[in-house]
RNA sequence: GGGGCCGUAGCUCAAUUGGUUAGAGCACUGGACUGUCGAUCCAGAGGUUGCGGGUUCGAGCCCCGUCGGCCUCGCCA
């Protein structure tokens, strides 16, 4: 129909006779003359219709309005003497209209893809046809086509080769919670769609296919955050004869690569560092963001020789005094600020309370708390946050985890409050040497930190017997701007180290050989060691993006309630498609 | 399941903090206009203030419930 696109055109052009289709961006309508700026996903051209071409045109253009979708035929043409649209490019050529065809009305859209103000994002999700005509999100779309050919090229020449696995497999124990599937042939049986190929990909090393890939479809059954969607993408790899730092230098060079072509930046390799307890006690968070500082400082042990009892308390029952200073920044902490974050630390970590430390000008500090600790101990608390005149630190008193916790979320809402580093600067890290377990004081038993296919560090071997909470796995996340873009490990590949992490999780022989009795009797069969890791993609576009926020990388997203707001899923199905599916919905609770 | 923010015209927002007939820009409809590019000018239409209840002489505004969107804690190996 066409012979070039709405972003094709240039003044080499000018002379031809071409053909554009495409939707109606903006009319204007001047009586004699009709301009049109006619839009595909290439670009926009400018159409003028004049009364040389003819009542009809002209009374057809007339008529036109935004989103109608158009075939125009015409001449490309100059614009004249100094109407030309530096905006654009095709700024510098127009066509001169001489035939015009609709191609399809469009009825008054809620909202236009050009204007100025974005509609709220639910309006955005209904209409997503529309939201996705717009220039960001086309953007975004092409800029995640591309990443994950740069990544499938990357792995090409790299010897791996691209396996799918099933959509249909069966639900496992520990992990997030499944999406399931009714059998309809087995009454009563259910597949679960998978949370990562995680099983499949070490079955494929065990087959002999020493390097695989894939970018899997995954799906977990959990609330949904800014950065969680119930349905996501992972680069997901594997490889035999591996230790971790094979796995690590891989990835660095995919981000090199990755970098380089879509950021435009050289990354040195190898990415920075740092193990799992390092970044816990200097930011509390497994992924620390490393572009500004607010380091956490410890001051638990100058804390234990107050008689403030907050403090003393804390320390003397085995818990911890930390926090950070933020540098130069007093007068932004009002003491209703101050109270607002108390709160948020409260409500949402579970923090007892926030202390805090002004530095004055005279370099000493002060608290409403400062009367309770003697003059020597707030020189030594200064001293350990390096503290200078204007400075404002602070301060948690809490368990080591709600420290963490609490700690983590503070840095990071000041620093974006703040804007203690530039949205554009990109951070690559890696944090390593997770610990292997986590201890559920609920139940009172280990679960897997990463998942129970694990490798310990081999000088961890003993500690699975002696001390499991203090051994080490060969595990390595993959972090940018303080986000977990990836993570992964190294494999047990024997099946009496699997069955002992099995016996620690309390995963039964029984319960493990109904599970995954397959992967157990494969390990079995020559397993070589082997490991992987899975990146998140959409993470890594949103990031590369400069977004914040994954439904704005994903074309059709679910809101925070798992809904598709376009498709009205999920919704209700025929009493017969139960019925062969063995189900049986139960009434709900009395209100509906 | 918990906490928070939001919901007013098709869209983005306002409404002097409980007070007369709920406004503006864009969009839409009609008209004028041959060089605009966020066209301009004139005129017009457009509202169950998400929904339900309550308090009040009076509610867009306050209270309770509910629905929806977002952020977040729990959850997410």
């Amino acid at each position: 129909m066409r012979t070039h696109t709405c972003g094709q055109l240039r003044v080499e052009n000018v002379g031809q006779e071409v053909t554009l289709c495409g939707w109606v961006d903006t009319t204007r309508d001047h009586g004699g003359a009709v301009f049109l700026d006619l839009r595909d996903r290439y670009g926009k051209t400018q159409v003028v219709v004049a009364p040389q071409s003819g009542p009809e045109v002209l009374e057809l253009a007339k008529s036109l309005r935004g989103e109608d979708v158009v075939l125009v035929r015409g001449t490309v043409s100059h614009r004249l003497e100094g109407k030309i649209n530096a905006k654009i490019a095709t700024g510098e050529i127009e066509i001169r209209g001489t035939y015009v065809e609709v191609l399809n009305r469009s009825v008054t859209p809620p909202f236009f893809p050009g204007q100025e103000e974005l509609p709220g994002e639910d309006l955005r999700l209904k209409y997503r046809y529309l939201d996705l005509r717009r220039e960001q999100m086309q953007k975004t779309l092409i800029l995640r086509s591309r990443i994950e050919k740069t990544m499938r090229d990357y792995f090409e020449e790299n010897d791996f080769i691209d396996v799918e696995t099933p959509i249909l497999g069966r639900s496992t124990p520990e992990g997030a919670r499944d999406y399931l599937v009714p059998s309809r042939v087995h009454w009563g049986h259910f597949y679960a769609l998978p949370q990562s190929p995680q099983l499949y990909k070490q079955i494929m090393m065990i087959a002999g296919y020493d390097r695989y890939v894939q970018i899997a479809r995954c799906f977990r059954d959990e609330d949904l955050r800014a950065d969680r969607q119930p349905e996501f993408t992972q680069l997901d790899l594997e490889m035999s004869f591996v230790n971790a730092e094979d796995i690590i230098g891989m990835i660095d060079g995919l981000m090199v690569r990755l970098a380089k072509e879509h950021l435009g930046i050289e990354l040195k390799t190898p990415l920075p560092r740092m193990t799992y307890d390092e970044a816990m006690r200097r930011f509390g968070s497994d992924c620390p963001d490393l572009r500004y500082g607010l380091e956490i400082v410890d001051i638990s042990a100058q804390a234990k020789k107050t008689e403030f009892r907050v403090f003393r308390e804390t320390v003397d029952a085995g818990g911890y005094v930390r926090g950070f200073n933020v540098n130069g920044r007093a007068e932004e902490f009002s003491r209703k600020r101050i109270d607002e974050l108390t709160e948020i630390i409260k409500k949402d970590f579970g923090a007892k309370g926030l202390a805090w430390f002004r530095v004055e000008p005279d370099g000493t500090l002060w608290s409403p708390i400062s009367k309770n600790l003697a003059p020597e101990l707030l020189v030594e608390i200064g001293q350990a946050f390096s503290a200078k005149p204007s400075d404002i630190i602070f301060l948690v008193a809490d368990s080591w985890d709600v420290t963490c916790k609490a700690l983590n979320g503070l840095r990071r809402r000041l620093a974006a409050e703040l804007k203690l580093y530039d949205p554009k600067t990109m951070n690559f890290s890696w944090v390593v040497e997770f610990p292997m377990f986590d201890h559920d004081p609920e139940e009172n038993r280990w679960v897997a930190m990463h998942h129970p296919f694990t490798a310990p560090r081999v000088q961890d071997f003993e500690m699975l017997n002696t001390d499991p909470g203090r051994c080490r796995a060969q595990a390595y996340d993959l972090v940018i701007n303080g986000y977990e873009a990836g993570g992964g490990t190294i494999r047990i590949h024997n099946s009496d180290i699997q069955s002992q992490v099995f016996g620690l999780l309390g995963i039964t022989p029984e319960i493990a050989r109904d599970r995954f009795g397959f992967l157990l009797d494969a390990l079995r069969f020559g397993a070589p060691p082997h490991g992987g890791i899975a990146l998140g993609i959409d993470r890594i576009v949103m990031l590369f993006g400069g977004m914040d926020n994954i439904r704005d990388c994903i074309a059709f997203p679910k809101t925070q309630k798992a809904t598709d707001m376009m498709t009205e899923a999920p919704g209700t199905v025929e009493k017969k498609q139960l019925k062969e599916l063995h189900i049986q919905i139960e009434t709900p609770p009395a209100s509906a």
